[in-house]
DNA sequence: TAGTGGTCTAGACCACGGT
DNA sequence: CCGTGGTCTAGACCACTAG
């Protein structure tokens, strides 16, 4: 097996247990180096995978930190949706999760390799208070995911699942924001009137998986509920 | 200075200068190798920062291989107007800025400490192309901030300026989007149709300085220029 | 088969942070 | 001062892709 991947599986699995917490230092690369017998280049390029996935973050002439995992990850969410999450808010799946053919609809290019394998798509409808505010739909390829068609998902989350079940985690994303007038489907599923304003969003998830992207559309209603977004640098 | 990073940017600037072109292959390994004479480990390096960035990827066996980006408006993230749309840009001063009354246009609350405290106000077109494509609206508390009313910014960049003159620098952002019907005033200025969705944007800037955040109301035509967004953990 | 990128070794010198 | 990560050299062998 790869050493740099082995040694970043061990060392990504001691933070997930706790036995490194937040704020606490990982070994130093040099000590790495010699409890694993290995040059300080595979060293670094397990500590640059941790980073990419977010667990840590490097300090000049202190170490590598243990960072906190950012759960929004610049993730859009409607307002009130996390407030109201267990009362108010409901999703209805209009598609199960099921192997479909890549839609021409995602936006954000589909790179080769991906179009080529086998594609995942679901389409859900998420509400608040009753009302529909945003109609979704994902995308992505069916790589080494057996199991993501046959299972509910954790929590009724499609990321939680991900990472819970299939080891696969957000390392990015990359959007496009349009105002766009609601057409024919997208108003009766809204219950908007024909023409209204809407919210387009197309996004890319990117993960820890090289050849796992998520695409997503989204329409979102934002009369009554603005999408928000917060960063942190 | 630092070789990779030289020769990361010499690539950059030849892709977006469109020497090489989308789906074209970059220079081996081998070949940046020799022509730059440095070793595989500095030219990986340089590679692995422009794919990172998003403007090629690897192929085993193939090379290096340009990938398509999208043209946006690269709003959300903190590079500012300027440095995320690249040329073609140009900005009117609707209104130069000046000392004014915090407007109840912002959507974000602004905190009671900012707004005992006077506000810097200044209203800005963005262009494409010689097309209006953005309205922009921005507030501030004016504290600390000697000089912005009296001299240009730097490089019009306002973020820039605030870097380089006051040593202040943006460490979050936090925001609320809406697709909106463009009224008089947006229509005219942005010369669309009365009506016409507009992507409406509330920003909030968070700064290192504790009592100055950036009030921003954007509008946007999305119609031939999606907003755009990036993140990375 | 030749060329590409992917992994890895075994060193070196530097800038930074805390003691 | 010493240990940390940041950069860089000069090699090696491997897996993949194309002609």
């Amino acid at each position: 097996m790869l050493k740099y991947l082995a040694i970043k599986n061990s060392l990504k699995q001691q933070i997930q247990q706790g036995i490194y917490g937040i704020g606490d230092l990982l070994p130093s690369e040099n000590e790495l180096c010699a409890r694993f017998s290995i040059t300080r280049t595979t060293a670094r390029k397990a500590l640059d995978e941790l980073i990419r996935e977010g667990f840590i973050e490097k300090k000049q002439g202190i170490g590598s930190v243990v960072r906190e995992r950012r759960q929004s990850l610049g993730l859009l969410n409607v307002k009130g949706f996390s407030e109201a999450v267990g009362h108010n808010v409901k999703t209805i799946f209009l598609k199960k999760p099921a192997i479909r053919d890549w839609s021409e609809e995602i936006k954000i290019p589909v790179s080769e390799k991906e179009k080529k394998s086998a594609c995942i798509h679901f389409e859900r409808l998420r509400c608040v208070g009753g009302e529909p505010v945003m109609l979704e739909n994902n995308w992505l390829a069916a790589r080494d995911l057996d199991g993501l068609l046959r299972h509910d998902f954790v929590d009724a989350s499609f990321f939680k699942t991900l990472s819970r079940n299939h080891l696969i985690e957000i390392t990015g994303s990359e959007s496009e924001l349009r105002a766009e007038n609601a057409d024919e489907k997208i108003s009766s599923l809204l219950k908007i009137k024909r023409g209204a304003s809407v919210l387009h969003i197309s996004l890319k998830f990117k993960t820890s998986h090289p050849d796992i992207n998520i695409y997503s559309e989204l329409y979102c209603n934002t009369k009554k509920y603005p999408v928000g977004n917060n960063y942190q640098i």
